[in-house]
DNA sequence: CCGGATCCGTAACGATACTG
DNA sequence: CAGTATCGTTACGGATCCGG
């Protein structure tokens, strides 16, 4: 079915944003979307162990409900893709607000290799921390190319938004760099210097932007837990 | 079980969090604890339909994490109860982001009457509200007995603070009345000088407070959704 | 190949009964 | 009152199938 006949049946804003959001996959579902539209196969991608059918079920939830809603990708890529709407955007905040609580609960990277480990998970938990700093960014569009993802980053004026792909303008810089050294560099564990990596245009640019838009590495657990 | 075996498999702060939270009821059982400690009784008649085991079982899932931990509530009422730890307070804002998002999915107060509706769930909502408001709050200690719920709010320096019962000390003002009545009070609907009310204490500083400790009613859905 | 819909075994949930 | 045990029901996970 469309929709799950589970409701708390309460008279709450939480009780009733969880009888929307509060099922399994949903929330992830909107994560994947904060990056830009996506088609169903992407989502099956990033959502290791959704199946079909429940994604198409999330999907169909959340159109419902004015979160998310169909688009026709712009040719040549003419297909049906999914994307946020006003609404949905608005659940971003508090999506990071969660991924940075949970990163208490992050084991060391050598840890738990069963782990899926996506870049722009990473990348999202940095834009997020770097949102909540006080230290403003360097202004400029910002293309990452870590392992086979490519997202990128523009920040303006103190506002900044993180996108899945290429940028359609010629970014201020742009990073090339394998997975295992993102995360490495993401933690500030080590710096872009001390690692194999690709940098086109203004790289002190990207090097200052890099020391704020970095996972707060404090939070992350030790081995324990 | 105590632990449920389905995990996301990600290292992502926000797939950890709901690997963790994301449970049915979960979200609701860290709500009910956020305004004080809470007997299994307590949360059983607060949260309609959980179930023990259920309840049993989260409640040993956010001991277990951290979260919640049992204390020994003070003579003469000596039983066992659960609280929220500091890690468990801490996702207090989050909650309270998710409860306003979850204003624009309120019906009407007179539509669905099968809704739970209880006081301090507006409380809550009320709360968030003020904290998030730039204009300060009078300071004070507020009393407010609505029907059958007790509950108190404590305002200082900027800081507010909700918790059920009674306070220890006298409190600047103590409202009683009835649920309906207050319901229209929170969303400024009507005021305290056109419904059934009594007030002791400070009444024109409980006015001033009222004024901001109000939810937003614009973002309450009209009749239909 | 992509975007689903259908089917079925399994795990989580809901309600009730029972116990210290 | 604070749970544990049991059992029917619902949601989820994985696979298969099908139309464009």
């Amino acid at each position: 079915m469309t929709t799950p006949q589970r409701t708390y049946g309460q008279r709450c804003g939480l009780a009733l944003s969880l009888d929307l959001l509060g099922e399994r996959w949903t929330l992830l579902v909107i994560r994947e979307l904060t990056r830009g539209p996506k088609r169903f196969k992407d989502l099956m991608d990033a959502l290791d162990g959704i199946g079909t059918n429940l994604l198409s079920s999330r999907l169909k939830t959340l159109e419902e409900a004015g979160i998310a809603q169909k688009v026709e990708l712009p040719p040549p890529a003419s297909t049906t893709a999914y994307s946020l709407t006003e609404r949905g955007r608005g659940l971003q905040p508090i999506l990071e607000d969660l991924a940075l609580w949970g990163l208490g609960l992050m084991p060391p990277i050598n840890e738990r290799p069963d782990l899926t480990t996506r870049a722009s998970w990473a990348a999202m938990t940095m834009l997020a921390t770097m949102d909540r700093d006080p230290r403003p960014a360097p202004d400029g569009i910002y293309a990452f190319s870590v392992g086979d993802e490519d997202f990128w980053l523009e920040v303006k004026e103190g506002r900044s938004e993180l996108r899945d792909g290429l940028p359609q303008v010629t970014p201020d810089a742009h990073l090339e760099i394998e997975l295992e050294d993102f995360l490495m560099v993401s933690i500030g564990e080590t710096t872009l210097d001390e690692v194999s990596n690709e940098v086109g245009g203004d790289r002190p640019r990207l090097a200052t932007l890099l020391e704020t838009f970095r996972i707060p590495v404090e939070a992350v657990q030790p081995a324990g837990t």
